[in-house]
DNA sequence: TATGATATATCACTCAGTGATACATCATGC
DNA sequence: GCATGATGTATCACTGAGTGATATATCATA
């Protein structure tokens, strides 16, 4: 194999249910629960992220450095339960450049026409 | 939790590298580097599957039922080393599934706004 | 006949996703 | 007061996908 050097990676390496994440995150501070909830409205109830993969997830994000603690959005009268979450520039960056990727990867299914419609 | 019942998974079980592999036989029966070649082609060069992740995701497609062996389509002339593939009905299908779905997170990424320019 | 591109394959490792499970707290109705 | 269901966070153990390293063979060519 020559593999032309630097191969062997370059393929993004957030998963899905990370980019829905940092997606859910990208407007504002959310907590956990909040995440799931935002992720399952926005999919009008077709994706649903189980709690197990929540915080495994939201932990290899604060490793990585994309997301980070935050305080609540309105301290008065809040469920003390809660543990908020920001994106970080680092995470911006990356849900950025996946984003990137996933127009550039539906341009090539809209292309193969893959799909009955695209429109 | 309460977790609502069947929730849980609905994630789309295809990895990208995967997906990536479906796509380039879309249109036509390849052989394993040709679908590298291929992919690079179609991005570019900017994705480049090493071929330990080409032919471990061939394996995974092929007992799963995705795609299958075939013929080469130029039987003479035809190099002998090369083994092609092509996409099974249920591959194509789970294609769709994905295809779709990459359709509906690159709108919910629009929506969002998280890349400067999405025209 | 050496070389580089083409071609397939496996191993071992890491990491992400996930079902099961546990447990705490909030809001509500009885 | 207290049971209940929704809200909320967390960990364990398992599976499975992606990948760098490596090996090996054949093709085209110079």
């Amino acid at each position: 194999m020559s593999d032309s050097k630097s191969s062997q990676e370059a393929l993004g390496s957030l998963g899905r249910p990370a980019f829905y994440i940092l997606l859910a995150l990208a407007d504002r501070e959310r907590h956990g629960y909040g995440i799931i909830l935002e992720i399952e409205s926005q999919t009008d109830g077709k994706v649903r992220i189980g709690t197990s993969t929540l915080y495994t997830s939201l932990q290899r994000l604060l490793r990585r450095g994309f997301i980070e603690d935050c305080q609540s959005p309105s301290p008065d009268r809040e469920d003390e339960r809660r543990r908020y979450y920001r994106l970080t520039p680092a995470g911006r960056q990356a849900l950025r450049l996946e984003a990137a990727q996933l127009e550039d990867l539906a341009r090539m299914v809209r292309d193969k026409r893959i799909l009955p419609e695209t429109a």
